[in-house]
DNA sequence: AATTTAGTCAACCATATGGTTGAATATTAT
DNA sequence: ATAATATTCAACCATATGGTTGACTAAATT
């Protein structure tokens, strides 16, 4: 639970990590930039769109803190800055027992009859289900 | 190069589910989901939201393919559906290796040597880093 | 039959997003 | 000094997003 709350609340950068990553062509750039630094318009060339756009879509990369800018003289250098992307896997992780092992399912299962028969057992709650009622089976 | 391909193609779904996990609401009906499945209205309560609202969010989930809802009768039992977000994971998994070891700081440091000299040694080309013309050192 | 409950739908609103263009800024090259 | 290059900025546009409310549909309860 406390960690559930660390991993919700501790990453506030997930809302703009994953927002970044929603769009293909910021997803191409940041996949462009493993490569090795690439300059705004090295970054922009691949892409069907004004230097402005491609300008626009590397500022929502740097303000989710996914690239870095070392500006030398004229030409702006992006370098890729991973560490918001391990934040954003490790949040994945707490999904991963989910699809890892089918003995997950049958754990899934067992707490499904549990919530059957506890609502077959009587009405539902006024608020059946707050964070802090469900705490029932804990991990 | 081909591995590449398949990451940034074969997971069509990576907009739709980046975008989904870009809200906290939906990250937190998601992990809530965890706990077993919820109706639509136990999904919406702890949220300070209309039912509708709340029913919007879980629309995206479910277009996301993150959620699967089945009705039985009057209520609609939404259910965590995790292979989509095993696919965002694996699409990170291509960047683990920006922030697992040390060592690629090193193989960045040469890439980084190696683009500058070919940058001294000559004009940039015109068209300076397609897809194409980038492979010089491959993975 | 009447009412409550669960949920969607449609219309609306403010703001965000992804894109454009044209002008502005600063650095580098001639 | 002039011109070219690299990039941002501001204004604008269409559409998407996250939210609301009120009306509607369907199922369960009384």
């Amino acid at each position: 639970m406390i960690l559930n709350h660390m991993v919700e609340f501790q990453a506030p950068h997930l809302d703009a990590v994953f927002h970044a990553l929603s769009d293909p062509t910021r997803r191409a750039m940041l996949h462009r930039l493993t490569d090795g630094q690439r300059s705004v318009s090295e970054l922009a060339t691949p892409f069907n769109m004004s230097l402005a756009g491609a300008s626009k879509h590397i500022k929502v990369l740097e303000g989710a803190g996914l690239v870095r800018r070392h500006v030398q003289g004229r030409t702006h250098m992006c370098q890729l800055e991973a560490a918001r992307l391990a934040e954003a896997q490790e949040w994945l992780r707490t999904y991963e027992r989910f699809w890892t092992s089918r003995l997950e399912d049958l754990e899934e299962i067992l707490r499904e009859e549990d919530r059957a028969t506890a609502q077959a057992a009587g009405k539902l709650p006024e608020k059946p289900s707050t964070p802090e009622n469900t705490s029932r089976r804990q991990k």
